[in-house]
DNA sequence: GATCGATGTCGCCGCTCGGCGACATTTGAC
DNA sequence: GTCAAATGTCGCCGAGCGGCGACATCGATC
């Protein structure tokens, strides 16, 4: 309004807020798709940061910088918000599939098991939404959390097949009920450490206390698998 | 202020909502005792029934029967109130305690681990209460819930000590660490079936299931100990 | 019977939430 | 240039929250 002439090219244009004080937002300028992953962007890093309690319309419009009109007219609301998230997790699966074994020769269940299990733990303790959605998941029982959950539990189930190769476990071991509990036994160590730096009075801080942990945990799999 | 005479010894008195409609709350006249008892009670059954996303003064107050404003006096807010309740977490140790061995002999740290990892995993089963504030544990990390946290695991490990008795493990083996690892697993695995009746692909609703995670819990306990 | 502390009740405050209608601005097709 | 659709913004609504001040009622004591 104020302008009739060099309207295009602003090099800054207007900024409702000032500029320089925050952090990352980035302008864009009426291009859809930008916003859409921005707003999207914005869920997963709140929903890594926050965890589930303030996770809402009005958080993830105010950390994505925009209205949350947007977010009802692009997602239909925070429900459709959760399945793209949800969709999004199953690219977790390819980035956590290394590409050789780690100089190491699978033979054995067990040697599988054991470097799944390590391999598992580490990539929950490098990834804070995983960890939030795992700590949702025992908390809640909702239409939204149901979602997530079918979503992780899928890329979960199919990580794990992809890994498994050829491999089978021993006979006369129910390696579904094993598995599954292994897999608990790992989500809330790390859960609880991520929580309260400890999990059932051990300490789980320092590096030194997760290599007994790990040593722990090989033994276990180990005394199941050989 | 209507009535001049027989003001006293009233059959009914005044009661601001309609008595039979409402399913416990017991009238009390006057009795702080009791009121802070009620209070108490509601405090735990919110906790336990709704878990700790709606639990705030108004619901505590609305369940127990009473204004608000009381528990603002009695407990000095809600973390007074949080305080109460782990205070009362302390009486857990006592009733988890059995008086036999359930007919069998532990002469062995593999036959009292195995013992009490199925102990646990039931006693957790059987107890809402502590299912939420496990999963309180891991999902916030707030003074309140520290508190009640502190409570708990101060418990758990007055428990286990108890039950220990004389019995040593085996050398060689970190026990803190692979405890740590079972309680997790139990406590994940409980905390998975009550939210969403599964874990990591094993469906835990019918008794028969429970059977299968118990086995494997066992298998896993002779597995590190023998 | 008057008094006063203990106990219980009422209603307000400021805030945030989810949800949405109404409006402003820009873009692109014609 | 025109105009409609796409995109972004503003502000309201009803509800619930934690917190608390002010008031009502009861009971024991003198």
């Amino acid at each position: 309004m104020k302008s009739e002439s060099l309207m295009l090219n602003d090099p800054m244009p207007l900024t409702p807020i000032a500029s320089a004080s925050q952090a990352e937002p980035e302008k864009r300028v009426r291009d859809r798709g930008a916003t859409e992953k921005a707003i999207l962007n914005a869920a997963k890093a709140l929903l890594a940061e926050e965890g589930f309690q303030n996770f809402g319309i009005n958080a993830v419009a105010r950390k994505a910088g925009c209205d949350k009109q947007l977010i009802y007219r692009y997602y239909g609301g925070l429900n459709g918000l959760v399945d793209a998230i949800g969709a999004d997790l199953g690219t977790w699966v390819k980035d956590r599939i290394p590409e050789d074994t780690g100089g190491m020769f699978l033979l054995t269940y067990g040697d599988l098991m054991e470097r799944l299990s390590l391999l598992f733990l580490q990539a929950l303790r490098d990834d804070p939404l995983m960890r939030r959605i795992v700590a949702w998941e025992v908390s809640e029982n909702t239409e939204q959390v149901r979602r997530l959950s079918d979503a992780r539990s899928k890329a979960l189930a199919t990580w794990l097949e992809r890994m498994r190769g050829s491999l089978t476990p021993p006979k006369g071991v129910d390696a579904v009920a094993v598995n599954a509990i292994l897999i608990a036994a790992i989500q809330h160590i790390v859960l609880s450490a991520s929580a309260g730096g400890q999990c059932a009075g051990l300490a789980l801080k320092a590096s030194k206390d997760w290599e007994k942990a790990e040593q722990a945990l090989k033994r276990i799999v180990r005394g199941v698998y050989g």
